[in-house]
DNA sequence: CGGGGACCTGAACGAAACGTGAACGCGTGC
DNA sequence: GCACGCGTTCACGTTTCGTTCAGGTCCCCG
């Protein structure tokens, strides 16, 4: 398989050269720019697979970079970095679209993740993820669909079911649920992640489905 | 299978008690030090699977500890703790050998998270430890499995067993278990241990073991 | 062979983790 | 303004875990 692009825009160049240096470690294909203007030039003909743009930029805000690019057809997820205050409406910019965001300071570690999961979001986009028994989990409808039923998942329940899919039969851990399913920093009542296992799992009843979510105590859940 | 191993560095008693805590309730076993020369001396020569290290300790930044480990072939990954979140320390951070980062104050899952992120990716993750004839010991699942069969373990039994396998065949000293199985400190009833391994022996019988828990009266036990 | 200490086991109970229905706040579209 | 969907939280019931206790069994030693 081919490597996936990273399109990066980013003004300071130590953390430039730094993201570009851990992104291609990882094996990527990484086309940095420095300015907004530049990135709009570069990556609106020759779209990459994921866009991380700084918010921050010289000469214009990352959200701009994104529309202009947007509205060049280009629908590639986007990953915010952003200042360390982060303002409540870049919170619903997350909850609307697909994307994602990263208050600086973060750390390394933490953006491959995310990188790699917004990748497994889109690349899902694709092909929708088979569960067996005619299961199947669509990206597109945000709908887990049967052989004849079908059930709408919100987003939020969607993102937990593909992040407990992505590792069907393994046991995913609790924090790494919160992890996928909310942006970094977000504090979600420990309560919460119990709430949407139980939507789920009634939703995988009402399509009968063979497979189920187990608890395991203490650790976290496993889809089976 | 051993638990992953980590070693802390931190000067602050409270916080060191309570990361300890923590990630020893998350099966690591955790060797912690209050100075950077302690550390340097402690992990030098018996390197764990992971650092934690406070860039603001007492005697030394924690990134010539890293630094100073690195140069004694030290090649595990590092997660730096500060309080200080200006962007140069986040770079010479990752300059001086880091692989993570977390700014004070953080939340406690935040820091199992990324502590789980980066043994997953360093490839210390989770193996399920064989124990000969078809049986196994998953920890993602923390379950107990033969060909056919197979038992949920509780963490606590988890364990106990774990400890019990990374020696196997030998015998285990009571108070190595309880070690192994609590957090430093903790007082535990003499008896509660022997109803542990009761339950580990009943639930060995379950999956069928050909291993069995021998008790060594006066001494301890041992897995065969 | 008898006593005592170490170990085993089933039962019981408080505490913590988990499940679930209902309610609340907040945007969005009508 | 109103209804609706979504995300979140609260309150309370339920299950499970960890621990202790009581009483039994086994082993070693005198």
């Amino acid at each position: 398989m081919q490597a996936e692009r990273i399109g990066l825009c980013e003004d300071d160049g130590d953390l430039r050269l730094v993201l570009t240096r851990a992104l291609r470690a990882e094996g990527f294909e990484v086309r940095a720019t420095m300015t907004g203007h530049e990135a709009v030039e570069a990556f609106s003909t020759a779209p990459p697979d994921l866009l991380v743009l700084d918010i921050g930029l010289p000469d214009a805000d990352g959200r701009d970079v994104c529309q202009a690019l947007r509205s060049h057809g280009v629908q590639v997820p986007v990953l915010f970095l952003t200042a360390r205050d982060a303002l409540p409406d870049r919170l619903s910019g997350f909850h609307a679209g697909g994307d994602d965001y990263l208050t600086k300071p973060f750390a390394l570690a933490e953006l491959i993740v995310r990188v790699q999961a917004l990748l497994r979001r889109a690349g899902v986009a694709d092909a929708p993820v088979e569960l067996g028994e005619g299961l199947r989990l669509d990206p597109a409808a945000h709908a887990l669909c049967a052989q004849e039923r079908s059930e709408s998942l919100t987003p939020t329940e969607f993102r937990i079911l593909a992040a407990l899919a992505a590792r069907a039969g393994d046991v995913v851990r609790r924090a790494e649920l919160t992890a996928a399913a909310w942006p970094q920093g977000a504090i979600v009542h420990a309560n919460t992640l119990d709430t949407y296992i139980g939507r789920l799992r009634r939703k995988l009843e009402v399509v009968e489905s063979t497979q189920g979510i187990e608890t395991v105590r203490g650790v976290g859940y496993a889809l089976r």
